[in-house]
DNA sequence: TTTTTCATCGAAAACGTTTTCGAAAAGCAG
DNA sequence: CTGCTTTTCGAAAACGTTTTCGATGAAAAA
């Protein structure tokens, strides 16, 4: 079974190269006889253009890259099953790069992407990255660049977010309408922008309680396990420990909820608990647990879309677009009232 | 910012094309000093060579394809996660192709992937697939491809797979112990090379049974949340409804979880559960569900690992190679004894 | 000195497409 | 029949690399 190129096809049909070429992209300069004889043949030996020559001489590659911090994650891998929806609809070829949160990963799959690889990029930021150098040089080459959810602040990308501010007050205002006295906001790093705004929406709604709890904790648990169920069992440990938890990442709440379990303390009697998260059985937990959900496959879905206009027409690219989707706040047996008399 | 290429470093440092080509890839034709200059400039300049004039002058791609049902699915989002550690460690690409669980996708992938856009295949079959022409096609071409999982029973193709065959009688065994009576097997589809083995496991320890249940109940649900609800709420709601449930899949436990709420039954009271599964919450669910978890990442690594030492050297592609790695069966609270009476 | 070897580099072909441009043939009007 | 347009096709350049092979000059051997 040979490879079979526009040569071989052309030397069986007694035509040159350029119009069997034209003829299978179906050129007004070859007439309907011709072209049925070379998509006839070219069907018979199962002929599959080389994307490769293809992309060199047209100077596209017909793939996008998504670079995400990991794919093992309930939220990312939605959010990819979105993008690769958009791609293939549009005859796109999708290469994704995980930096496992590494900041020194980012930087060489971002260099790397100057090559040429990919039409257009598709990112949220690793949680070590604060300095976004490596990201604007890859634009000033002209590359399209379309990030969510961990967005970088840079001029004229366009980005798909959710509500995050807005969220992250409504969690806590849920935590606080449900009696908690003392709120711990959870978060992996403080770099993101996410933890940023929903950090911001933690601390205005404590601050605008009627009660007014003395001090805003925030702790920043790192994304290793270890140090995360460390930090969680340090803070739960502690004398007046903190009777409401807003976790900003699924697994933070996850830790959480073993924690729990090694110190006997009770959800939700002891402990409230709501946290960002896509888990699909956050309602079969014991208890259930309390959710912020992102709509991640529109999430996906948007920002491919997004990228795509951007690399169909570069002539926008002085108008940047900034999507905001909503997350819903589902409330669910670990903010629920309190159990322990039961 | 324009792009750098190896003609404009050849001008800038008045050398040929080929000499920088060679500098750069650090051949032996050039002193050391040349080569020095030649790298000097390439840093300085942000040098990428152009991966697509490389890969056709070379004929190499270095870049791999993961083609599989869906990628919102812990199982298959791990997996992917063990395959880009390797690639990335070996300088490979990867692209994802989604079937979605669809045979004419499967079909159309399959056919793209003639075309020399990667230098091999790492592939799961879909649901519906039962026959294997398309890939016995691929594979004649001189494509390097491997299985997991869900494989292709094609002559000379390693496979990567779990032991489905004693996880199932193991299994069905377990539940057995705890005094099921009656016990329904689950799954997506007949037609996948993991059902048969797990069927097959199910129904041999049935038949080893001291007990020796009197019919085995094998109820293959389809692949959409629809269907399968509405087939196990269908098994669940008959006169003398099973009281143990093997889920071959894992989303196939939580739609049982989800109609149990509904028709009022208790987990393990009721009806005794487990489950084919790589939730990392298992134990967080209420109850706890008692899963059988395959090895994921690893399965991701070691078919990746298969599939560079078949890319690397064809030589021995009349030895086939098929791994079989463990799965682990981890009893939870969903097949504990009798919680009713509490 | 002449011949041989070695070290270093460049010219050019090749990878498989796409596209520009010109050529040939055919149709048409005058 | 002549001049013009239209239709249909092919030659060749180009995309950015890699690699083969030959050229050059210098050093080593004769």
């Amino acid at each position: 079974m040979e490879k079979i190129d526009l040569k071989k096809l052309a030397k069986e049909l007694n035509l040159s190269i350029a119009t069997v070429s034209k003829a299978l992209r179906d050129s007004w300069e070859i007439k309907a006889e011709t072209k049925q004889r070379v998509r006839d043949l070219a069907d018979k030996l199962n002929y599959q253009p080389n994307p490769y020559a293809s992309s060199m001489r047209k100077r596209k590659s017909q793939t996008i890259a998504v670079v995400i911090p990991e794919i093992a994650n309930n939220f990312f891998s939605v959010v990819l099953d979105g993008i690769q929806v958009i791609a293939e609809k549009k005859g796109y070829h999708v290469l994704t790069y995980l930096t496992h949160e590494s900041y020194t990963n980012e930087i060489a799959t971002i260099k790397h992407l100057q090559s040429g690889r990919v039409d257009g990029v598709l990112m949220s930021l690793c949680s070590e990255t604060a300095d976004y150098q490596h990201l604007i040089r890859l634009k000033e080459t002209g590359m399209p660049i379309v990030f969510f959810d961990r967005i970088a602040e840079i001029p004229d990308c366009p980005t798909v977010t959710t509500d995050d501010y807005e969220s992250g007050y409504g969690a806590t205002e849920h935590l606080l309408r449900r009696h908690c006295k003392t709120i711990a906001y959870l978060s992996l790093s403080q770099h993101t922008s996410i933890n940023r705004k929903r950090q911001q929406g933690y601390m205005d709604a404590l601050k605008n309680s009627p009660a007014k709890p003395a001090k805003n904790l925030a702790v920043h648990c790192g994304d290793e396990n270890g140090s995360i169920m460390l930090a969680i069992k340090k803070l739960l440990s502690k004398k007046n420990r903190p009777d409401g938890i807003f976790a900003s990442a699924e697994k933070l709440a996850i830790a959480t909820y073993h924690v729990c379990n090694d110190l006997k303390l009770k959800i939700p009697g002891d402990l409230k608990v709501i946290s960002f998260s896509n888990l699909r059985t956050a309602s079969l937990l014991n208890p259930s647990l309390s959710t912020v959900t992102q709509p991640a496959f529109e999430i996906g879905k948007e920002a491919c879309e997004l990228l795509f206009r951007k690399i169909e027409k570069k002539s926008n690219n002085y108008m940047s677009e900034h999507l905001v989707l909503k997350s819903s706040l589902i409330a669910r047996g670990s903010t629920g009232l309190d159990q322990k008399l039961k």
